[in-house]
DNA sequence: GTAATATTCGACGAAATCGTCAAGTCGCTA
DNA sequence: TAGCGACTTGACGATTTCGTCGAATATTAC
């Protein structure tokens, strides 16, 4: 749920990869990284570092999001709950206000946790 | 070019969670990590794990390329200002399953878009 | 002023990734 | 068969983050 499916990333950089006719080494100078690292991560025996996820995503022009599995799309803009954000916009001034009211009812009652 | 701002990630966290009007250690709760790491993270004394990244982005509702300064969109950018978004971002899952039904449905009565 | 809250900082051992290297497997082809 | 390229796997020492804790320092409110 809250943790990552660690899967996800691993059949994602390979699938990828593979679509941009990479193998490990290529990718890994496209990188700056040891080619033993995208097997790594491939494999599932590491996962990537702050630094390394940032230079993947460059070197694959993919979205980290996308990579994570946060996101079905590769540019990697929008996320998934993005729906509520398009809705907002599609209201009336005086369905802005039912919103804005609901919301600010929801988040009153939930101090945090 | 290839290796990440520092800097923006920081402030980015920071700036995002201010946004929510949430403190270190209600961020914290949300993400699963002790409050003290998000203070690490914002004062770019340590950088955030794989899984703990993702945690971040969960707990804030932002994309992770947003948040390692990758792109400019936070996914829905232009109103990020509203206080029914930062009212949005305190919601727990259950909570926020009932704003995002409420708003769907408002949003289909309104089909003038 | 005091008190409560929020944040920073450093240290600790445990755990993970880091880059590097060596040795191995697998598939293909001459 | 032998050889080659692609990939896998494990180990190493070094570095970093991990969670936890304590103490110091803002910041805010009373």
């Amino acid at each position: 749920m809250s943790t990552p499916n660690e899967s996800t990333f691993q059949s994602r950089l390979q699938s990828t990869r593979k679509q941009r006719d990479l193998n490990q080494e290529e990718l890994a100078n496209k990188a700056g990284l040891p080619s033993t690292a995208i097997s790594h991560f491939e494999s599932g025996s590491r996962k990537p570092s702050f630094d390394n996820l940032h230079k993947l995503a460059e070197a694959l022009k993919v979205s980290i999001d996308y990579l994570m599995g946060r996101t079905d799309d590769m540019d990697g803009s929008l996320i998934q709950e993005a729906q509520i954000f398009r809705d907002y916009g599609k209201l009336t001034d005086d369905d802005r206000a039912l919103a804005d009211d609901f919301m600010a009812r929801l988040a009153k009652r939930n101090p945090d946790k």
